[in-house]
DNA sequence: TCCTACATTGGACTTTGTCTAAGTCAAGAT
DNA sequence: ATCTTGACTTAGACAAAGTCCAATGTAGGA
């Protein structure tokens, strides 16, 4: 259990209803909610919260390292607050189901230097891509 | 050195002037244009080629895999016309610069079994992050 | 309690992409 | 060579996802 708040309090962040809210909806792993989901379910607690308030809060979580963004295609991004374990995704070619994978090995170690091309290359990241049980039947 | 106009000729497609000038924007490997950036080039040489026409073409390009679609971020998708050679990509993230990379080993093999949760996994997509040397500079 | 730097808001705006109805045309048939 | 027709193209409206801004509100320190 990632608990996100408990982390940005820690961090010192300024805490805010708005703010607070929408770490509450990002609680959990295996949560990976698009942004109008996130804004969605923070409705619910808090009724006045602004669309760009969430957009806001989402973009500062992501940089200060405490949410992960997820693009998984040319669909609208999502959020993740499971940073502590480093981890890929299986995506659904289907229905867009988005599940954590734990592939072997370094996939950043697959990239011999002779293939750098002078880059520092600092982050490899793998999505799967295949048909989910439920759609395949 | 993929010729698409080649390969679009054998397989019998429909060619109108704006199919042909798409296809010969998308010439070469190494190329990684975004609809506009193909949309810009075409209309170099066909100035009334509409927006829709190239997103059209793209559209039916990538359906029949003559040229692969490529989301790195959450920006525009780009289009690559280098489907003969299997290789993913490596992106500058200060200024979105990208080149082809080849990995060592199938990064699918490296999906265990048990960490499939009953889908039929097809596909590996891998996105390799990193400062450019002109960037670092 | 008061101050103020920072957060929130609503709405306009941008980017990227989709859709449709009407017009045009490539290529096979005659 | 001309005809025919289904496929292709077009302009512009529309939509989804995200950004930006000036005005307003407020968390937390003094
Ligand atoms: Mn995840
Ligand atoms: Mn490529
Ligand atoms: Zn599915
Ligand atoms: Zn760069």
């Amino acid at each position: 259990m990632s608990d996100l708040l408990d982390r940005l309090r820690e961090r010192g962040w300024r805490l805010t209803a708005q703010r607070r809210v929408v770490a509450e909806v990002l609680n959990g792993d295996h949560v990976h909610y698009t942004a109008d989901e996130v804004h969605a379910h923070a409705s619910a607690r808090l009724p006045e919260i602004a669309r760009a308030t969430v957009y806001n809060t989402l973009s500062e979580l992501v940089a200060i390292g405490e949410v992960i963004e997820v693009s998984t295609d040319g669909r609208a991004k999502r959020y993740d607050p499971n940073v502590r374990h480093s981890h890929q995704h299986l995506v659904c070619s289907r229905c867009g189901t988005i599940r954590d994978v734990h592939p072997q090995g370094d996939p950043l170690s697959a990239l011999p230097e002779g293939e750098r091309y002078g880059f520092t290359v600092s982050d490899a990241t793998v999505t799967y891509r295949g048909v989910c049980p439920n759609c395949a039947s």
